[in-house]
DNA sequence: TTTATTTACGCAATCGTTCCCGAAGTTTTA
DNA sequence: TAAAACTTCGGGAACGATTGCGTAAATAAA
């Protein structure tokens, strides 16, 4: 089965004209007189042409297409970023192919590959969690292809980023839990080799001991996949309610990771916040309807995907090299609900 | 800024051979001596000769790319269906272009022809809530576009559809309320013209005359943008509420609406089960997290996304003209839980 | 009226691959 | 030993759109 699309050649030659002025009668070129052009538009719009992309991409030496790899788009945050991502991109006629890394260094690599195969003219990635080795990336940095940081980046290479002012919206959370008189709160952090992770525990520390609190390691602990295994995040509770003087409240890093505490409080009879407050970087929109409403800090998400597409495709349509970038912290909202 | 790719022409030249020879060294062709094969597989290794997929997709007149349509991707039914999509695209070199219509018509129609111009070999489809007018699919289709349908199909174009059971899910869903000694059972449906809503309709209609409850007219209610406006579950609540005796049971007939009646109980104050009692549809996983924990009706997603990405291969693989077309339909789950 | 300039179009190359032919050289068959 | 059949490779034409260059005809300038 073949899906026969009208070309160039079938207008010129229904038109007893050449290809070469079919294609500037369609691209509104200077030399081609008023009459032709609109010989050749009605005629093109009456057949219904569609310029083939395919062939345009080969010629012009661009797919026009860009790569988004991201950890899941199941994940609230990031289809909001994905949306905000592709009202910018669609409306400078750039397709976006989306990959999920599912928090895998293998599956991020491999989607690497594949995008690159598929001639993406630039990328907005957040890492995955896993992820160690970013020589692959560095690589394709390298060899110009143009890379924008979404949330999550990496200072080994230098090029734009967006992400959210982690620093301030841990240290809000942590702020307001001292507020309301947590004294033990302990932190279900991402994966340590994040940058997120880095800023949201610096936002952690900085409120407790602006509060003279002392910052306790043994109420630090790590979901390396960022709670994409419920697993992790079971036994990451289960070493922090086994110490002697337990916690009191809990501060999640993650939308997975705070729903995987909820899950586990549901599970254990925990009593939210009675027993153990929860607060939580989400971006999920049922976080209201749960029992209880979570308090959660939440980024722009939408916002976030718009600014990385803006930068990307101001990279990819420069023709210059780029020296100077620029690093967009957008504020996070602070929403104070139930569970604290 | 480019990112310069080696070619064919580069290894024939540094190889003093013919752009066919290593073409067809490459693709393993019996004409090529073993020995030619090995020097050019050697060399292509060496400086990481990648084909480009454009020129291919020229060629070979297919795009190896497929184009998935959903309402949005931050529903968790459609994000798992596209993981179920992707598992079996990708496993055949196919990438996946995702476009939402946010149940718009009209957007739904950009998404089309924005589809079809990237040269895509094929489509999956979950038609909008508010098309009316198939005229554009039709014509795709019958100009030999392979589609499948996913989720919500149309009657009129005849072509793999795969489905949820979705008059025996809304069946089981209503006799369990009954059961449960509901009596006055309404329910929200999404727009009327779509055929996963006559389905489930048909399913509830069927339990209530099967325990011999009048149907009545004025139980039953519909969404027209599928709860993506949360004004219209509100409205469609409120003139449920204020008829003479109310319902005390309500069925939701999609994700956005199971949980857009879940925030407008929240807001009146209406006790869930005590006041009114709550199922629907749903795939997201925080459905037990929520106050109540809800009862729902699950569709096996991820495999609706593998059985229809096959399908959609198989269409497009296959050279000669399909006639017969099949409809899977597959099971679907039904979750009791305390909203009920 | 002759020359210069503009207008309006066609020819052909190009992007990177693939593949139909044709043509050597080698081996097998009659 | 001559003809037939392989084997192995190169030439070149596609795929569809774009664009530099060339060139008639039409117009303007001299």
């Amino acid at each position: 089965m073949k899906f026969e699309a009208v070309t160039i050649k079938h207008i010129a030659q229904e038109l007893g004209l050449s290809t070469s002025t079919v294609s500037r009668a369609l691209r509104d070129s200077h030399e081609i007189s008023a009459a032709t052009k609109k010989l050749v538009l009605e005629h093109a719009k009456k057949v219904g042409f569609k310029p083939n992309r395919i062939a345009q991409s080969l010629k012009e030496r661009k797919s026009l297409s860009i790569g988004v790899i991201v950890s899941e788009i199941a994940n609230s945050f990031f289809s909001q970023v994905i949306n905000g991502i592709e009202s910018i991109a669609y409306s400078h006629g750039y397709t976006v192919i989306i990959a999920q890394s599912m928090e895998s260094a293998d599956r991020e690599l491999s989607n690497l590959e594949y995008l690159t195969s598929s001639s993406i003219d630039g990328l907005i990635i957040s890492v995955s969690a896993e992820t160690k080795n970013y020589s692959y990336l560095k690589k394709l940095h390298e060899r110009g292809l143009p890379i924008v940081f979404v949330d999550r980046a990496i200072d080994d290479i230098e090029t734009h980023k967006v992400i959210a002012d982690n620093f301030k919206g841990a240290y809000k959370a942590t702020k307001h839990l001292i507020q309301k008189g947590y004294k033990r709160i302990a932190i279900l952090s991402n994966n340590s080799s994040l940058s997120i992770s880095q800023e949201r525990l610096d936002g952690y520390r900085a409120a407790l001991q602006e509060a003279k609190i002392p910052v306790k390691e043994n109420l630090i602990t790590y979901c390396d996949h960022g709670g994409m295994i419920y697993a992790e995040v079971e036994n990451a509770m289960k070493t922090l309610l086994k110490q002697r003087i337990k916690p009191d409240a809990i501060f999640a890093g993650s939308d997975k990771i705070t729903t995987g505490c909820l899950k586990f409080m549901k599970q254990k009879n925990i009593r939210t916040p009675a027993d153990l407050a929860l607060i939580g970087f989400s971006n999920t929109d049922l976080t209201e309807l749960l029992n209880p409403p979570l308090s959660v800090i939440r980024q722009p998400a939408f916002e976030m995907g718009q600014a990385s597409a803006s930068l990307l495709l101001s990279l990819i349509e420069s023709k210059k090299l780029h020296t100077k970038f620029e690093t967009r912290i957008q504020s996070t909202e602070l929403l104070i609900r139930k569970s604290t």
